[in-house]
DNA sequence: TTTACTGCAAATATTTTGCAATATC
DNA sequence: GATATTGCAAAATATTTGCAGTAAA
């Protein structure tokens, strides 16, 4: 699984097998869904393991080039990652604008498209489809809001 | 065209027509691909139309919120963005990670697809999709990075 | 005349870097 | 023992904010 791909990565770089980048694997391994820096940080911190920001950095940035995580940025410019499971069927992200939650939905149709396209001049490496709008709850709180106002308004 | 479309919003939001927004959308339109705000405000610098740092990030979301530009976090933590022309077909970018560069291509039959698509409990408002890749020119490097290396190495 | 907008500088947030101490190989 | 990695703090980068002066309405 995930850590043999990791030691072997290391291994064929010529990069130390670390404590600190096995504790930050198995931290990520054990999130569900997706996460940024500073609460994996926190994470670690509350596990009393600590680390430093720079290690974090420095080791998400290995697992990124090792394929075991990916990241992600998104409009209103914050930066999530997320595990991958090898076997994990492709999934694309939905990102509510209003509280930025992010929903996964599979779409083997989709990824079947995306893995036969070939483009001139240009060679694939991956690919990422980010699907923005409102979530229901979030719709709900508007409308409810909306609503209010109107409310004051006629009174 | 923008320029209407802007003064509507302006006016719709109660917000004033000042020269600087006006001078900042002319320009915006003026670019042909994509741009960052250090690079557009560099523009607006040398044709000697002095803005502040802070009024372009607030024009750019002005525009974003009236329709007229949309914004692209990519990986590798560029933010980058680009006109919209009212009645160009829906796009999507290559981006090289190499050199960053993005290229655009047209897919009618995936915008299509995604036009159609319906989510539960979920109201889409606009997506995106990122392939990232290597760009022939960088593989090409690439390609004699690599025989050079080789050259020396048998030496 | 009212108050939204601008420029500037300072503040904030996020990521990177330099360096001495340390631990892996 | 050689050197890659760590922690820390400082630097670099990108964006936001507060405020006084200015200008659009």
């Amino acid at each position: 699984m995930a850590k043999n791909k990791f030691t072997l990565f290391l291994g064929s770089k010529q990069l130390r097998k670390t404590p600190e980048r096995y504790a930050i694997l198995d931290k990520i391994f054990s999130i569900n869904g997706h996460f940024d820096i500073e609460s994996l940080h926190d994470m670690l911190e509350s596990d009393s393991y600590h680390v430093s920001k720079a290690t974090v950095y420095n080791t998400i940035g290995l697992l990124i080039e090792c394929g075991l995580v990916r990241r992600h940025s998104l409009d209103n410019k914050q930066t999530k990652y997320e595990k991958i499971i090898s076997n994990s069927p492709n999934h694309q992200h939905l990102i509510c604008t209003e509280c930025g939650k992010i929903k996964e939905v599979k779409d083997n149709e989709f990824s079947a498209y995306m893995n036969a396209r070939k483009f001139t001049a240009f060679t694939t490496s991956y690919f990422q489809l980010y699907i923005y709008g409102i979530c229901n709850n979030c719709l709900r709180k508007k409308k409810r809001v909306t609503k209010e106002k109107s409310i004051k308004i006629s009174k």
